[in-house]
RNA sequence: AACCCGGUCGUGUAAUCGGUAACACACCAGGUUUUGGUCCUGGCAUUCCUGGUUCGAGUCCAGGCCGGGUAGCCA
């Protein structure tokens, strides 16, 4: 996979550990990582930077990086997820190859191991109750106190344990517990549950268990079983490595090093897959994959390169204190890719009716455009052009303030890659609204260029009315109108920041006819507009394409400070 | 004094043993340009505070301040 590299890579605090580990021949040189989601939904652009940098680590020692669904509570894990999770990486350009692995494979291992736990007095089956368990587990700044059930016999606690591996207790009623401390300052020591029963199919496993293991006294000893050797996970996991380092110490298993660091956030977005859901079922959303959300499945859709989401994985770094990066990097990002690879093309969002009043009529000729300024391999392409053109709106006005280079009545400008034209006549409806403008061409200045050196200050993108294609555009905004959407007003939530312009649907916009039947998901600069993709709702009666982003505009820069004064 | 972790330009990161605070984004100002794009040039922080060690501290020590996480039979 070829990723862009626009400046060193610079080094991170894991790469650190892992190169210290290789000096001193901590795991005979091996690399070994991991990629951990549940399949409980769909990814978002935060496990894509976790997942990037799993794999990186990987490669770049030498090493491999498993990809190990956590499927350990099936009240909430889906087949359905699995396989949108394994098509999101494989778009991303990562290849786990045989090391694909399901928690719930390991679950007879993890059986025995909680077996021999209890022979070594280690842990123990307590009768208490959710509530219960909660109250005796004391608070932050109060030690809990230890269950009547904790200083049951190493017999008893066995067969305890086997008829609650048989069914033979309801849901909630027991639950196998570590032995530790409960009046550690850690809450996670006090006695964390390893196993609690849920009369419950699995998407693998069936009906083969009815007792399913707690995250702790999974993760870490899928981990050792897979011999991973840098296990890596976010900051809110902190508290819980005094528990997996226990865990492994007891069992005297192999241990591998548990490494925190920071999840990503990003302006004008949320990132929770709890939110993301939300979104969804609360309908502010079409879906998982709306191009607005960012899933990975959405930023696909709205036209996103994994390239440009590596590049941006890389640039936010890994730390160990939260930050929020800007949403402008990743906009950065994703423009630096595109404008290397997106052929340019032209297409008008807004229509305004040119008629040439000197082109004849019925006349129709090709003219030679550049598909990539940035790539002389991509070739040219001919547009046509005739009499009745359509330019953009936003490209004219009546009364051209300072700075205004694009047409105005009277005025000269270049129409890219065809002649020089010049506004003579501007026609209104009864409103006073501008509906058509009729122009004079230079025939001398075929292509563009004016023989006589003389020059224009606008180059404008344009259609043939008559030949272009007809297709709804989709314009996309950030999620959220604030930079943080949890900053709100009293008694109001984070969704009461929702960006009710995230969306606006251009029914008919016209596109030159070289896209006509372009695959969903083909990207394109529209020329001076943005990049834009083929969404997967076009068809060839009616395309449609998603703004992936604007180009940087200094116009509207200039505008928006005019109208400020 | 619950415990654990952390604090470097507006934002995100870098600075190997203690040795000129660097890069990118954003922003501002210019140049080039048949995309007001791209590209190019320039501008923008004495590292949370106070004290200490040292010829020398972002880096080491002490005290403070501020931020995050933790009381699921979720992961």
């Amino acid at each position: 996979m070829s990723i862009t590299e626009s400046e060193p890579k610079r080094t991170n605090f894991i790469q650190d550990i892992i190169a210290e580990d290789n000096r001193s021949g901590k795991w005979d040189g091996r690399v070994v990582t991991r990629f951990p989601p549940e399949p409980n939904g769909y990814l978002h652009i935060g496990h894509a930077k976790h997942i990037y940098l799993n794999f990186n680590l990987a490669r770049e020692n030498n090493g491999t990086c498993h990809l190990r669904f956590d499927d350990t509570n099936p009240v909430k894990e889906e087949q359905e997820y699995i396989d949108a999770i394994k098509e999101d990486i494989r778009w991303l350009g990562f290849d786990w190859g045989k090391h694909e692995y399901y928690a719930s494979d390991y679950f007879g291992q993890l059986y025995e191991w909680a077996v021999q736990l209890i022979k070594e007095g280690k842990a123990y089956v307590d009768d208490l109750s959710p509530d219960e368990i909660r109250e005796y587990r004391g608070t932050l700044t109060k030690p809990g106190k230890e269950s009547p059930c904790r200083n049951r016999s190493m017999e008893e606690n066995l067969d305890l344990f086997e008829r609650m591996k048989k069914g033979e207790f309801p849901d909630g009623t027991k639950t196998l517990r570590a032995k530790i401390d409960m009046a550690s300052p850690n809450l996670n020591m006090r006695d964390p549950v390893m196993y609690r029963i849920l009369h419950e199919s699995h998407p693998r496993s069936g009906d083969k268990w009815c007792i399913y293991a707690m995250y702790d006294w999974a993760h870490g000893q899928s981990d050792a079983i897979e011999k991973i050797t840098h296990s890596i996970c976010t900051l809110e996991f902190e508290n819980h490595r005094p528990l997996y380092d226990w865990f492994c110490e007891e069992l005297g298993i192999y241990h591998p090093q548990q490494i925190e660091y920071a999840r990503l956030n990003i302006t004008y977005t949320v990132m929770s897959k709890r939110r993301l859901l939300q979104l969804v079922q609360e309908g502010l959303v079409s879906g998982w994959d709306d191009p607005r959300m960012p899933t990975i499945c959405g930023l696909r859709r709205r036209g996103y390169t994994p390239e440009a989401i590596h590049n941006f994985s890389q640039r936010t770094g890994f730390n160990k204190f939260n930050s929020t990066a800007d949403i402008a990097l990743l906009e950065f990002c994703l423009r630096e890719h595109l404008n290397k690879v997106a052929p340019r093309v032209m297409g008008v969002l807004r229509p305004l009716k040119v008629v040439i009043d000197n082109y004849p009529e019925g006349q129709m000729e090709e003219l030679e455009a550049i598909n990539n300024p940035e790539d002389a391999g991509a070739g040219t392409r001919k547009v046509p052009f005739s009499r009745v053109l359509y330019i953009e709106r936003d490209d004219f006005m009546e009364e051209p303030p300072k700075k205004f280079f694009r047409l105005a009545p009277g005025r000269e400008v270049r129409l890219r890659y065809a002649y020089y034209i010049t506004c003579t006549e501007v026609i209104k409806d009864k409103n006073g609204e501008v509906v058509e403008l009729h122009c004079t061409y230079d025939p001398a200045t075929r292509g563009g260029d004016s023989p006589d050196g003389r020059k224009v200050k606008a180059t404008l993108h344009w259609v043939s009315a008559e030949h272009a294609l007809e297709a709804e555009v989709r314009l996309y905004d950030h999620l959220f109108s604030k930079e943080n959407p949890d900053i709100v007003e009293v008694g109001q939530d984070w969704k009461s920041n929702f960006n009710p312009d995230s969306l606006e649907v251009l029914p008919k916009c016209y596109i030159e006819p070289s896209v006509k039947g372009a695959a969903p998901g083909t990207r394109y600069q529209f020329e001076r507009l943005g990049y834009f993709c083929v969404d997967t709702d076009s068809s060839n009666e009616k395309p449609v394409f998603n703004r992936t982003v604007t180009l940087k505009d200094t116009w509207a820069k200039i505008a928006k400070g005019q109208k400020k004064k």
